[in-house]
DNA sequence: TTACTTTCTGACCACCGGTCAGTAAGTAGA
DNA sequence: TCTACTTACTGACCGGTGGTCAGAAAGTAA
């Protein structure tokens, strides 16, 4: 039907609003400093109706999450898509983590918010079911990579790609967290950058990941990859 | 002055009654679903009271993360006098990071989860300076460990002490923080236990670091270590 | 025009962080 | 022991906030 399916977009459109006004004045004031009716000024509409698209603060503030988990997603698909060795995507993967919180310092910052509230914060919860799976599937890009790494010859072949994507990805989110709340005091006392930084700690993290033969592919060179290499060198990739 | 002393005494031990009563129900019910009212009763006093030995709750919580780093730091302490390369010795400071996280989780978990409220999370604070010390003495420890690695050979000679040090904190922090909130989803859905998790990441971070040619010390050997290990055995380190 | 559905809202509530005037307890000097 | 003063504490209160609900407004169908 016609109307219904208007009234299905108009739904959604006033969602979005929504999530918008509270993403303004979330990001520009912080979660507990913004009040429900401040978002409802800003979106037009009466407290109480944000309250017929969402259940609390706490779930709108969820609705950002997700804005911030598609986003990211689609970075890594990028890196993803490359044609370039294993540790080289890697790598990409990283540098892609890092650009992300560059151009949606926000989002990244969201992402790390969320206090254990178990009440709200459980598996039955449909909201937060589906923010884990998407982060379950970009676990799994990352586990792919690695595998193709190893696969390719330019990743150790005595590493695990499962626990290996876990403890990449607790260390890089933790350790750009850690940055961002840093990163005046890191240049004031200790005179580094955050890209400094990060390109560094990957650098060391190539270094405990990467073939002492070096990936078998002449032209890949893992060890000097930077943000404006865009990859497509290493002619090693097998291809499915 | 005897009375002086004792009153001095007595509102120090009234502090702590109140953090003693804030940390109890905070780490049950998690900040923001805990009340104040409910904190003074604990404590047995009135909620004016604790007004007047903290200035807010955000104050308060602060407290706790200030106990949470002194135990931290006590904890690092013993990891660094131990008799033992540099490698043996930044393994064992992340082994302590991971006992801290085992024996005092919420003290962990408390200390991750400063909101950045700009108003109360800037340098003037002395209370957040304070905070703000103690993690740069802890940053320290790890620079002096490094150093001390490269010079016992222990350490490749080309890694930066300073930036190796900002990046392991980072990593090992965020790490241990993402494995506290998923450690269940961790062993149903990957069938890994958060401690082979960390003692997998040392290694990778241990093969990142180390020197090829291995420690210098013929008894020592980093790839071996693990949390029975008490260390000792690596005779190579300079004692200043 | 009427009957019905969907969408929205003003007014309200319970509760919470934080304040303040005022009380109680302790101290010091006479 | 009485008095003046300081310190430690509290009950009662306030403004503001997340969340609710009865009912208005707008749209739809006949």
């Amino acid at each position: 039907m016609g109307i219904a399916d208007r009234r299905e977009r108009e739904k959604l459109q006033r969602r979005n609003t929504i999530v918008d006004a509270a993403e303004k004045i979330f990001f520009s004031k912080g979660i507990s400093n913004t009040t429900m009716d401040e978002i409802a000024e800003e979106a037009e509409l009466s407290k109480a109706t944000i309250y017929l698209y969402f259940k609390s603060k706490e779930e709108l503030y969820c609705a950002i999450i997700q804005r911030a988990m598609d986003i990211l997603k689609n970075y890594f698909k990028e890196a993803i898509d490359l044609n370039a060795c294993g540790l080289e995507r890697l790598y990409h993967i990283a540098q892609k983590l890092y650009q992300f919180y560059k151009d949606y310092p926000n989002y990244f910052e969201s992402m790390f918010h969320r206090e254990k509230n178990p009440e709200y914060f459980s598996y039955e919860n449909p909201m937060i079911k589906d923010l884990m799976e998407q982060g379950e599937e970009m676990y799994m890009m990352g586990v792919q990579i690695i595998k193709d790494g190893i696969e390719d010859g330019s990743i150790r072949s005595d590493v695990d790609p499962y626990k290996t994507a876990l403890a990449l990805d607790g260390m890089l989110g933790g350790f750009i967290r850690t940055i961002s709340l840093e990163e005046d005091h890191l240049m004031k006392y200790h005179n580094i950058s955050a890209a400094e930084l990060i390109h560094y700690s990957m650098e060391l993290i190539g270094h405990a990941l990467k073939n002492k033969d070096g990936c078998p592919g002449k032209k890949c060179n893992p060890d000097k990859i930077n943000a404006k290499n865009k990859g497509g060198k290493c002619k090693n990739r097998k291809e499915k």
